[in-house]
DNA sequence: CACTCCCGCCAATTA
DNA sequence: TAATTGGCGGGAGTG
């Protein structure tokens, strides 16, 4: 029909509303100009659109005579065609065909005629992709029912995605103002964000994570307690929310909408079936479980997909799964979003959106500098994530409490991934309630507080310093309570005091493997904003140390030096890794291949990004190699261990995230301090701690809430050691903590004596600093040597450490109660810190991203001296004790 | 029959 | 209180 419109269209189309967009005010761009001359014709019938067609419809809408829907509709049709005709730029994919049907239908209008998706492209026709920053477009919701015919009910839907998506706003009653797509790439950089802390979980495993949660939450799910438990209303959503308003409706469509985006930007695949979807927000919700519900909420995904596709960002696919065919989305817009911008600094409300034509290309990857303005209210709604939303708030401006909802949405999205990643492995799995997920989802809330972990990240680094030059190990490990540092670490933590102060473990999820570096910022949290009065005095510090924390550094790193080559192709393989997967949902479908995602799909992306970091912050390079065929080793590892996880799939990666990592990666530093590994089951499986160095601050970042963690030790699971190297520093078990010691050196023990018999990697064990390059993979590093002057770090270590983030997922903690590790300590400060820029920490998690996101996100930063690094990494190779 | 999803009642929120 | 928003689910259109 377009097409056949057009031809004639350009007589008819003229209408549209131009007559009503001047009246309006519309700003409509020039674009699309308007108006033809209009014609007639053609269509004695529907009339199509004539100018007075629009009187005609304004007129009825008047009247009730207006009614007669079937009228209207076509009249309406012509106009669709038409508008399409003219700003075809709005829907680019092929929509057409669909509407090919012809004139023929036009009379009849079928059902389609009035679907929502096409509403919404007549509706987005009338507004430029890119309006001009100048030019404020505002809407009239009543004109624009009218223009379009429908009720402003089909409006509201409309709108309401638009809006969290940031391509409109409200402004007022009946009001909303245009703003295109220019603040596109920057909300979906945002959604994805915080789909990946919450979402990103899922992909790792599922059932450590609870554990964890419940170690987490318990403190927090106390407070929320009602959400999940009780139903009660709306209120368990609000109440993730923490204050705020949460009006009760908030939950609905806008914040379906961002979840949906979320899940999209998180997978792996991009690919999401609706029932998957469905689940992940019903659970949110919390509701329980009702069919009836997930019916409804299958309705409104279907509208929302239709407004998404409408905006050429998801097209409708089939994936064919077990049990069949299921209907899926796949998200057919930008993947990455480039360097953006770091939020927070200084964008002032720029604004001026770049001009059309760069948009065009670039568009949805720019960053630059559009739409700041939102995106400092965003951005901490970014940054904030987990929890952000309760404390923050940023906008200044009261003014609509839309905006405010939206902060407070983008943290319940946060909740929501977390519960939205559990409820998927259940599906997967098979059953199908859980209510599980609620603590973490609710550890969101309060979580945020944790997360305001972050900051600690910084924290560190400064302290490393400072301890640096002393730090002995035994400083580390006092760490928690004694220095300076701890106490750092401590607040960080400070909403939570720990769980478990004295602790030395943390519990992670069993399959999931973490690796701990040393000076790993977090950086993508950096966002994050750390909070501001814990961290900073700290973050004073740390800045001054390192100066690159954060954004910055990040984009420094990755633009500049040779790991920006690399990054670039990691992305591109990640996209096309996803390309390939069209049929399985990234999110749910694991199963098989497991489990460590970063094994998976790192090991090309990993690689660069291990190299990139080191090459970045260390400059050594050679690691990499090395590390890669540790990752490998350690994969197989892991997947076995993994069964359980039935999640993580390799395939999955989470493409973004890994970028993330890499980025992050290239940040930091990068010694790891630690390295986990999680058996898959039980105790048997892993076991290992490294003893790291590292500050405890750092520490307990990576428990992300635990409790302080400074530990000494880490367990990995044998197999996984054998794959890499392992490090341990034994200076720890001295005392640090008084009580750690004892039961440390034990575990330690322990722990190599299975190394040994896993074996086939060598493990090392370090006293001290020994750097035992022998690490199997090691090797190349040679040339590139670490030396890290700097750094201090030892090749080997780096390499490990690469080796480590790569291949596998760290875990943090097992279930304690296997290990039970003290941690005695803390780390030892990390000399180095010396550098400090580099002094990041990272954390990585592996696979996807981590799943214990948070835990991930928390550790980030420490930075821990190479020395300090060292020591656990390096050691003599015999185990031993 | 299953999948979509339009339509509009009516409650929650706002003005 | 009236108007605006928007949750929700019946049930119709489509394939």
């Amino acid at each position: 029909e377009n097409i056949y419109d057009r031809s004639r269209m350009a007589p008819k189309t003229p209408i549209k509303n131009e007559p009503i967009d001047l009246s309006k005010q519309k700003g409509c761009t020039p674009e699309r100009s308007p108006i033809t001359p209009v014609k007639i014709i053609d269509r004695p019938q529907p009339d199509p659109w004539t100018p007075t067609t629009n009187l005609k419809i304004l007129v009825s809408a008047a009247s009730p005579d207006m009614r007669d829907r079937e009228k209207k509709k076509e009249l309406f049709r012509p106009i669709e065609n038409s508008e399409q005709s003219d700003t075809p730029d709005s829907l680019q994919y092929g929509i057409v065909d669909d509407s090919t049907v012809d004139e023929f239908e036009k009379q009849r209008p079928s059902r389609k005629q009035k679907s929502l998706g096409l509403l919404c492209q007549k509706f987005l026709a009338r507004y430029p992709n890119y309006p001009l920053s100048t030019e404020k477009t505002t809407i009239s919701l009543d004109e624009v029912a009218s223009i379009l015919g429908v009720e402003r009910r089909r409006i509201y839907d409309i709108v309401n995605v638009l809006e969290s998506l940031q391509l409109v706003s409200r402004v007022a009653k009946n009001q909303y103002s245009w703003h295109g797509r220019h603040n596109l790439s920057q909300t979906l950089k945002m959604l994805q964000e915080a789909g990946e802390l919450q979402y990103g979980e899922l992909m790792t495993s599922q059932h450590k994570e609870q554990d964890l949660e419940y170690k987490f939450g318990e403190r927090k799910k106390e407070t929320i307690p009602d959400s999940q438990d009780r139903p009660l209303l709306d209120f368990s959503e609000p109440d993730c929310t923490s204050a705020s308003a949460n009006s009760r409706k908030d939950k609905s469509l806008r914040i379906m909408s961002q979840k949906f985006v979320m899940l999209f930007l998180v997978s792996k695949t991009k690919i999401v079936t609706l029932d998957i979807a469905a689940k992940i927000l019903i659970e949110e919700t919390q509701d329980t479980v009702d069919h009836s519900k997930f019916k409804t909420k299958v309705r409104r995904l279907y509208d929302i997909a239709n407004v998404l596709t409408s905006l050429g960002l998801i097209k409708k696919v089939h994936v064919t799964e077990e049990r069949g065919r299921k209907p899926a989305f796949k998200w057919i817009g930008p993947v990455e979003f480039p360097e953006k911008t770091d939020e927070l600094r200084g964008h002032s409300p720029t604004s001026d959106p770049l001009p059309e034509t760069q948009r065009g290309a670039c568009a949805q990857y720019q960053t630059s500098a559009t739409g700041k303005q939102r995106f400092t209210r965003h951005a901490s709604f970014n940054s904030a994530q987990p929890c952000e939303a309760t404390g923050r708030k940023v906008s200044s401006e009261p003014n609509s409490p839309r905006q405010e909802r939206q902060d407070e949405n983008c943290s319940k999205m946060i909740n929501l991934a977390a519960i939205c990643r559990q409820k998927i492995e259940e599906d997967t799995g098979s059953a199908k309630n859980s209510n599980i997920s609620l603590p973490f989802s609710l550890l969101p809330v309060p979580g945020d507080s944790d997360f305001c972990v972050n900051p600690l990240p910084q924290a560190v680094f400064p302290v490393v310093q400072a301890d640096v030059p002393s730090f002995s190990l035994p400083n580390g490990i006092s760490s928690q309570a004694s220095h300076p540092s701890t106490p750092a670490a401590s607040k960080t933590e400070n909403g939570k005091p720990t769980l478990v102060p004295s602790q030395p473990f943390l519990c992670f999820p069993s399959s999931s493997l973490f690796m701990l570096c040393g000076g790993l910022q977090e950086n993508n949290l950096s966002e994050r904003l750390p909070t501001a009065g814990d961290l900073g005095s700290r973050s004073a510090e740390a800045q001054a140390a390192v100066p690159p924390t954060g954004c910055q550094k990040r984009s420094s790193h990755k633009c500049s030096s040779p790991s920006a080559p690399a990054d670039d192709e990691e992305p591109a393989a990640k996209k096309q890794t996803l390309e390939h997967n069209d049929l399985p949902l990234s999110l749910v479908v694991p199963k098989k291949p497991s489990e460590s995602p970063k094994a998976e799909s790192s090991p090309g992306s990993g690689c660069s990004a291990a190299v990139h970091l080191e090459t970045n912050s260390l400059d050594l390079p050679s690691p990499a190699a090395p590390e890669v065929a540790n990752k490998e080793s350690t994969k197989p590892l892991d997947c076995q261990e993994q069964e359980k996880q039935s999640q993580n799939k390799d395939p999955d990666e989470p493409p973004p995230g890994n970028e993330h990592i890499s980025k992050e990666n290239a940040n930091q530093p990068f010694q790891p301090q630690y390295i986990y590994v999680q058996p898959t089951t039980g105790l048997s499986s892993f076991n290992f701690l490294f003893s790291a160095n590292q500050a405890p601050g750092a520490i307990s970042l990576a428990a992300n809430q635990m409790p302080s963690l400074s530990v000494p030790c880490v367990m990995v699971p044998s197999a996984a050691l054998a794959s890499f190297p392992l490090v341990c520093s034994p200076s720890f078990t001295s005392p640090l903590s008084s009580v750690p010691d004892g039961s440390f050196s034990a575990a330690a023990s322990t722990t190599f004596s299975m190394s040994s018999l896993a074996s086939t990697t060598p493990v090392f064990i370090s006293t001290t600093a020994v750097v035992t390059p022998k690490v199997s993979p090691a090797p190349s590093v040679d040339p590139q040597q670490p030396a890290p002057p700097t750094l201090h770090l030892s090749p080997v270590l780096t390499r490990s450490c690469s080796a480590v983030k790569l291949d596998s997922p760290v875990c943090m903690g097992h279930p304690v109660t296997l290990l039970k590790l003290q941690q005695p300590s803390s780390a030892p400060l990390t000399p180095k810190s010396i550098r400090p820029a580099h002094n990041e920490a990272f954390f990585k998690t592996p696979g996807s991203l981590g799943d214990p996101v948070a835990w991930k996100k928390n550790e980030g930063n420490q930075t821990r001296n190479a020395s300090s690094v060292q020591r656990r990494l390096e050691i003599s190779s015999t185990s031993p004790d």
